[in-house]
DNA sequence: TTCTAACGATAACAATTGTTAAGAAAACCA
DNA sequence: TGGTTTTCTTAACAATTGTTATCGTTAGAA
C-alpha cells in the first residue's frame, strides 16, 4: 500500500536517504501495544516482519478490525488526520520488525513531494473504500461466511493469526468459531 | 451539509442562478427507489421536503444503513466517485420533494469553483468520518444501545420513521425490538 | 528437559433472537 | 364511509450463541 509513496521516494536517491533517516526501525514482541484507543496517533508504522492487528475495545468485548502482515502500512487513520483520540488500538500479534516513521517527519516529505501528497489522498480513498468493504461484510454476511471467505482469500490470516483473534475479528466467541468449523 | 456549498455559490448571484438551473425539483411518493443496489449512481438529491434511506438487501434480509431528512444531500458515495456499482440503495420513506443534479453538473460547479471542490473533499472526509461511527457503534453497541441513542439524539427518526424500518437500521426484526421496548 | 502459559475443542446450560402466526389499530385509497 | 393495506404487538416454538468448565495439545521460558 505504501510500496507506491516509498517507490516515488525511491526515484530521488539524495532525498531518499534523508527521508529514510526519518523511519525508526524497531523489533517488538508479541503482544506489544503500539497505540491505545483514545490515544492520539501520530506514528505511521511498516511492517518489515511480523503481524499485527486493530482492534478495539467494548465493555470487555474484544472486536478486532483488521489484521495486517509484512510490507503493510499501519495507523490510525482517523487520529493521524484529526489529531483526535484514535477510536482503535493497535497491537502485535507476533514477534515484529516495524519501521516507523511519525506524522510531522512524514509532513515535510508530502512538502516536498507534492506528488506523494496526492498518492497519499488516493491511498487514503482506498482505504476509505477498503474499510467501508470491510463494514459492509461484517454487517451483510453471517461469521460463517466470512471465515469462509477467510480461508478462501486470506490464508496468511487462517494460518499465523491464533484462533481467537480470528473469533474476534468475526465478533464471535471462540467457541462458536470451534462450532462453525465443525459444521463444515 | 451541503449547506456551505451552496452558501458558496449564493454568494456568486449570476453564476448562482446558472447553476440552480441545473438543479431539477421532482415530487416522489412514500417507497421510491431513487437508485437500487448494483446501479451506477450519477445523482445528488438535495431534500426539500421528507425522508429517505439508504440501504442494502442480503439473501432478502433488509438493512438499513441511514436515514436523512430535510436539508441533508443524499448519495451513494462510494458509487458516485468510483463510476462502480453502487452498494446500496436510496428509497423514500414518506412522500418527498427533492432537487437533484447529475455529477456532470455537479463538476462542472466544482471547475468555477476551486473552493467548492475543496469544500466537497472536506464534506467527503467527515461523511466517512460519520460513516465510521456509524460502523463502529454498529458493531460496538447493542441494538437496544444504538435504540436508546436514537431516542436521545435522533427523536426525528423515532417520530416519522416507521419501527420496522428502525429494526432494520438495528439490524435487528421488528420483534426484537418490540421486546427490546418492552423491557425498559 | 521440565514447567508454565497459551491455545483450541467440546459439553452443558442459559440467554437471546428469528420465524411463523394471529389479532388489533392505524393509515391509505376509492 | 367502507374496504384494503400497512404497521405494530404478542405468543409459541426453534435455532443460535454466550458463558462456564474441563481436558488435551502446543509453544514459550527457565
Amino acid at each position: 500500500m505504501l510500496n507506491q509513496l516509498i517507490d516515488t521516494l525511491k526515484k530521488d536517491e539524495v532525498n531518499w536517504a534523508r527521508f529514510m533517516d526519518q523511519f525508526v526501525e524497531r523489533n517488538i514482541p508479541s503482544k506489544t501495544i503500539l497505540l491505545s484507543e483514545g490515544g492520539i496517533s501520530n506514528q505511521f508504522h511498516f511492517i518489515k516482519k511480523g503481524c499485527l492487528r486493530m482492534w478495539f475495545n467494548k465493555d470487555g468485548k474484544d472486536i478486532t478490525f483488521q489484521f495486517f502482515f509484512e510490507d503493510q502500512a499501519v495507523a490510525s487513520i482517523d487520529s493521524l488526520l484529526s489529531n483526535q483520540p484514535s477510536m482503535f488500538s493497535i497491537e502485535s500479534i507476533e514477534p515484529s520488525t516495524l519501521l516507523s516513521i511519525n506524522k510531522k517527519s512524514f509532513e515535510l516529505i508530502c512538502q516536498v513531494y507534492p506528488e506523494v501528497r496526492d498518492g497519499f489522498q488516493n491511498i487514503l480513498f482506498k482505504r476509505f473504500s477498503n474499510y467501508a468493504q470491510l463494514f459492509l461484510s461484517r454487517i451483510k454476511d453471517t461469521p460463517r461466511e466470512r471465515y469462509e471467505d477467510l480461508v478462501l482469500n486470506h490464508p496468511e490470516i487462517i494460518k499465523r493469526v491464533p484462533q481467537h483473534y480470528i473469533a474476534s475479528y468475526l465478533g464471535i466467541s471462540p467457541i462458536s468459531l470451534s462450532r462453525i468449523k465443525n459444521r463444515k
